[in-house]
DNA sequence: ACCTTGTGTGAATACTTATTCGCATAATAT
DNA sequence: ATATTATGCGAATAAGTATTCACACAAGGT
């Protein structure tokens, strides 16, 4: 068997997690299938990370910095307030294509009443994304390109609810996400301005 | 040990059941857990249902009876559209916050992606679901109390996401769902109107 | 009173899951 | 070349989980 560092397995690992969430839920997010799935021994997971907690750790880290990284970035940028929002509905939706297991995830049982330090990581990350679309969504209605009756913080909230909400529904329905995104992307677009 | 029928036990397991979905979520609802949560023993359990997955589908039936039930009957009543909309929404929130680990469960793996005839049965229930809430905002747009532009069941998606999201946030940051309803509840108003 | 039926349980079974251990071997430094 | 270290794995362990079984006993009809 071919061995490679710490740093690559470690990777390997976290996307065969993100695989196997992504195609048979949280849980069967077991050391087994993961360690199927990367095509390793269970043994050898344990000789890269401290146990099945740390890996929890490490794919909610992952998480956390692609979408809201991602998201913090765009709002930083210099664009209209519009466009940012545009920017950041697609890239979360385009994500959540590509690891569809992750808003399972992000709300399951594992992470939020098993383990509370993990938890307030998760938490900690969805309200500083929730702020950063408040930001973006007020900058939106000060410059007169939203509606002025709305309230920055309800809609940013009904924003991830309808993304989430759109995440978990196809993946139940098996139907086409971003079919479904760009639609519901041109309603929001109708309420809020 | 008090003896009891069939029928009666049968309603103190789902009880049981819901308690230990809502405290611990999906994944500590165990065999044991359920027997522990209504004072009986394991096989006592198999005595009144014949397996989990039994267990399972009573549950989901009991969700589904009772969400969309309602809703349903809300719908068919003779006030204005708005005024229904309200009612389900709320009678929704209400349910949840009596039961917090109902949202959990409908989109939870054992159902989506464990059991196909459960899946089946569940986002039936749900697109049945989102068919009334479509019906409700299209007489609201028809009557002129809705904005024209917005689309009917792209909104219904988005005030059902809007739902979920909160459910699962407040679970998770254990803040007051009732509260935060109501001001999602009257920016949707200002979205929609 | 008695017998049948339905309801109750503790213990046993088979399986899954997370984790550890001893040992093998590739990579690397000396 | 050799010694050391990091990486790999099969097998064992311990705990949890769903399910079954043999047996106990209460209720209700006769």
């Amino acid at each position: 068997m071919e061995k490679k560092s710490t740093r690559v397995r470690k990777e390997e690992i976290i996307q065969a997690a993100l695989d196997v969430v992504g195609k048979k839920g949280v849980r069967a997010l077991t050391i087994c299938s993961i360690a199927d799935s990367a095509g390793m021994s269970e043994a050898n997971i344990y000789r890269h990370f401290d146990g099945k907690d740390a890996i929890l750790l490490a794919l909610a880290d992952f998480v956390g910095s692609s979408v809201m990284g991602a998201a913090a970035t765009t709002a930083a940028g210099s664009r209209t307030p519009l466009d940012k929002l545009e920017t950041i509905f697609f890239s979360h939706i385009k994500f959540i294509a590509e690891y569809p297991g992750v808003p399972r995830f992000a709300f399951s049982d594992d992470i939020q009443l098993g383990h509370p330090v993990l938890a307030k990581v998760m938490t900690e990350r969805i309200s500083a994304y929730v702020e950063t679309i408040t930001g973006v969504l007020a900058a939106g209605i000060k410059e007169g390109d939203l509606r002025q009756q709305i309230s920055p913080r309800e809609t940013a909230l009904t924003l991830l609810g309808m993304i989430q909400f759109t995440a978990l529904r196809c993946t139940a329905l098996n139907c086409d996400m971003t079919g479904e995104a760009k639609k519901l992307w041109l309603n929001f677009l109708n309420m809020v301005r």
